[in-house]
DNA sequence: TAGTGGTCTAGACCACCAG
DNA sequence: TGGTGGTCTAGACCACTAT
């Protein structure tokens, strides 16, 4: 009984399947050099581009390290990376079916405190805008903005009326950036922000903060305050 | 006074960072359609899979978005996504250049909760391992972490000696997985987490839940409690 | 149906670095 | 210094989908 020939793995997605049972059921070992990308060619009858797309794939899922001349090797501390995307509020409310709103709660050009200039890199503009506002979803809270924007970088922000525009999305299409900087935290809710969900003052609340740079310069800063509960989620 | 050749770009990364200049200068704007790879390969005189392989980097990164036929348009809502890396604590730890340190609180095996024979999707197997243990650095408590294995899917778990072996470390050692479900929130501290980190109970901690899977089967679940102010932080 | 991106090939040269 | 991965090329066929 002759069998067709085997088949086996045909694009580099396959390839790269194939390469993950591999290491899964520990027949490329944890630590392990692999075959080279020219044997694997060879074995797979594929071009060697092909076995590099998959293994490049590999790689950047952190299963599998590689250099030139030592080889590839599979991971021994497979350094998991975890993506979170971060739409804009509105998108991320309205997919969750909900009617989204928009409430500016305050707006006001202050003197820049020092934590706001840092993080700005802001120099020779002793100025600052600062707005806070309300995103609900169906009427309910769903995270609280508070936004700093330097004026240095985007004097127009001064004329715009923010009780219309939401702060992301007017700069989104304003300003393009090159650089942002993201980070999450855990924070107690303040008395104003407590207010607007309806929650105790002091009750934990996930925090994200975005600081977002064209070229040098420090365009804004943004903490947003998610509703009590609320968790980002990531699949990997 | 002739010229030599313009310097043009010559990679494919070379070729990136040109797409995204001419979107960042509004050279392509948000929603437009940009030159097909054919033409792009023409104007840069490189062959057009260097061109994809440059907007191919270009899509991930989430500033533009790539169809068949319809052709690539850069993103009009750029969805950013922000990528943490998560090591092992201990590397996590010894990276900030602390000693690292890990301390077994408890471990018993329970009935198994409800939410966590969900989380797992436990069918079967009415026992689970509950392990709590906290990791400090240079004595100081950096993460408290609450760990639920399925025996039924580990068996040796239940003959380890965990006030010796980190959970996690050894369960990357002895199971492989293929899926990782990852979240992050806010927490109030326990009153035993709150001793631990010598806080109030009741402070905000930001917490990062873990669901491991091998094939179907659910192997474990953990949360992590960091050190109140504890951010994570990414880079895009 | 035609035009676009997705992928593959066979070959080539190069950068890097472990031995 | 040789073997490995990184990249590029010129060409080809295919999958998808806007028109």
């Amino acid at each position: 009984m002759s069998e067709g020939p085997p088949a086996g793995p045909k694009g580099w997605a396959e390839i790269a399947e194939e390469a993950r049972r591999r290491i899964y059921v520990r027949d490329w070992a944890p630590g392990q050099v692999i075959p080279s990308e020219e044997a694997l060619a060879v074995e797979f009858g594929v071009a060697r581009a092909t076995v590099n797309r998959a293994l490049r794939a590999l790689a950047e899922e952190g299963w599998v390290e590689r250099r030139r001349r030592a080889g590839t090797r599979v991971a021994e501390r497979p350094v998991r990376r975890a993506t979170f995307s971060i739409p804009l509020i509105r998108d991320e409310v309205e997919q969750l079916g909900r009617g989204y709103r928009y409430a500016m709660q305050s707006c006001e050009e202050v003197d820049t405190p020092g934590e706001i200039a840092t993080r700005l890199a802001m120099q020779g503009e002793p100025r600052v805008l600062r707005i806070t506002a309300l995103h609900r979803g169906d009427g309910w809270a769903y995270a609280w903005e508070e936004r700093w924007i330097n004026p240095g970088v985007v004097p127009e922000a001064r004329g715009v009326d923010w009780r219309i525009e939401s702060p992301n999305e007017w700069l989104l299409a304003q300003v393009p950036y090159t650089e942002v900087a993201v980070s999450v935290g855990a924070e107690a809710a303040s008395e104003e922000v407590a207010g607007a969900f309806l929650c105790e003052p002091g009750t934990p609340l996930l925090s994200l903060e975005r600081t977002t740079w064209s070229g040098q310069w420090g365009v804004t800063f943004v903490r947003l305050s998610y509703a009590p509960g609320h968790r980002m989620w990531s699949r990997m």
